[in-house]
DNA sequence: AAGACTGTCAACCGCGCGACA
DNA sequence: GTGTCGCGCGGTTGACAGTCT
């Protein structure tokens, strides 16, 4: 129903835009707006149909447009987002204000992809690909099945929410209510009462942020939502179940790239680092659960499995010594420059190697992350339809 | 040198949604 | 309540360029 037959019209041109179509859908534009896109074609002279200027205006003609070569920064930013928000080009592309979602999915599907399943990682669950990972821990196979079906549910609700977000937003209008939202949102599964703004998702992330760190915090905290932050429905639990593997595995690839330029873009060929920090990965720790971290210590977990002293103490037998203390050394290091040997002492820790030691470090390194996530979250566009 | 193969990316297609009559 | 319009989104296609054999 409602679908628009503007392009079946005989006699529109489809194809490759000629330089004289670009300039007169440029001049119509930059004189007039581009106002109704039905409207436009006749009104510029262009034999296109409305959609397909909106496309090649959106995608190509506009000022505001970089093009060239995504920085190591862009990439880890779409791999963060893609592990938040899956395949929702747009929304991720908010986030890139002058890239275009189409160049992102393009990026994403002839470069990013490839190169995590290089690595094994599934690129659309952002998990290792050998599933075997979640099972090799002691008594751990019950929990990982558990986790996995709450990932995925977790993830199908959190698109369900960020629609009734995006949905609110659009009712409140561009409102500049995007720091002043409450923080309900993150509490419970079916909270979603008051979708009254775009920072509920981002709260998701402060919440997440505040309060969700067992061994750093004392157990799960209360932040935002009581002890419901526990529940495997909450919505961080899809943060970080779906979310965190990938990206902190995003940030340890964009760490492991220490080749690259000044201008902060990667130099030719990353294919080979990619290929180096997968054997980084996998010689360092001999597991890739590292790679998952969140998946096996955060609110991911129902509470009470989170708070009990013995899987605290499972999960501290997560092997998550070397490489997790690698992977947030570097983590760090690119967060904020390279302050891994710097103020906070977190390289004396590093150095140790020890996982025992580690693993209070570990929790704080996490939240270091996913203050990383804040921020991009937070310095994002205040019109993202997502955050 | 030439054909095959592969990678890239602009553009198209179909669908869903909100606004509106 | 229903149908139409207009738009935006995500998936896919196909032309072109580069690389390989």
């Amino acid at each position: 129903m409602g679908r628009s037959p503007c392009c079946d019209k005989i006699g529109l041109k489809k194809g490759p835009w000629t330089p004289e179509e670009d300039n007169k859908l440029l001049a119509y534009i930059e004189e007039h707006g581009h106002g109704s896109w039905r409207a436009l074609p006749s009104k510029a002279g262009l034999q296109r149909c409305g959609k397909s200027c909106r496309l090649r205006w959106t995608n190509y003609l506009r000022p505001d447009i970089k093009r060239g070569k995504f920085s190591l920064q862009e990439e880890q930013t779409i791999i963060q987002l893609h592990a938040l928000l899956g395949n929702r080009w747009s929304a991720i592309a908010t986030h890139l204000p002058k890239r275009t979602d189409n160049e992102i999915k393009n990026y994403w599907n002839t470069h990013l992809k490839k190169r995590l399943a290089k690595m094994g990682i599934d690129p659309v669950t952002h998990k290792p690909k050998n599933d075997a990972i979640l099972t090799t821990n002691d008594g751990e196979s019950k929990n990982a099945a558990n986790l996995s079906h709450m990932a995925q549910w977790e993830s199908a609700r959190l698109e369900a929410e960020a629609r009734l977000v995006r949905q609110s937003k659009l009712r409140a209008g561009s409102s500049n209510s995007f720091q002043t939202q409450n923080t309900e949102f993150a509490s419970t599964s079916g909270q979603v009462q008051k979708p009254v703004g775009p920072a509920q998702c981002l709260d998701v992330l402060k919440v997440w942020n505040g309060g969700v760190w067992p061994a750093a915090s004392g157990g799960v905290s209360a932040a935002g939502g009581g002890g419901d932050l526990g529940s495997p429905t909450s919505t961080l639990s899809s943060a970080a179940g779906v979310g965190e593997s990938s990206a902190a595995f995003a940030e340890f690839v964009g760490n492991s790239f220490g080749s690259c330029d000044d201008s902060g873009m990667m130099k030719e060929e990353s294919e080979e680092e990619w290929k180096r920090a997968a054997e980084y990965r996998s010689d360092e720790i001999g597991n890739p659960i590292p790679f998952m971290p969140g998946l096996q210590e955060t609110s991911s977990f129902p509470s009470d499995w989170a708070a009990s002293e013995s899987n605290r103490q499972n999960a501290e037998h997560v092997p998550s010594g070397n490489f997790v203390e690698k992977f947030t050394d570097l983590l760090l290091s690119t967060s904020s420059g390279d302050r891994r040997f710097s103020d906070d002492g977190g390289e004396s820790d590093n150095g140790s190697g020890g996982v025992g030691g580690g693993s209070g470090d570990y929790y704080e390194d996490n939240k270091n992350y996913w203050n990383s996530i804040l921020n991009l979250v937070n310095s994002s566009p205040s019109d993202s339809p997502i955050f």
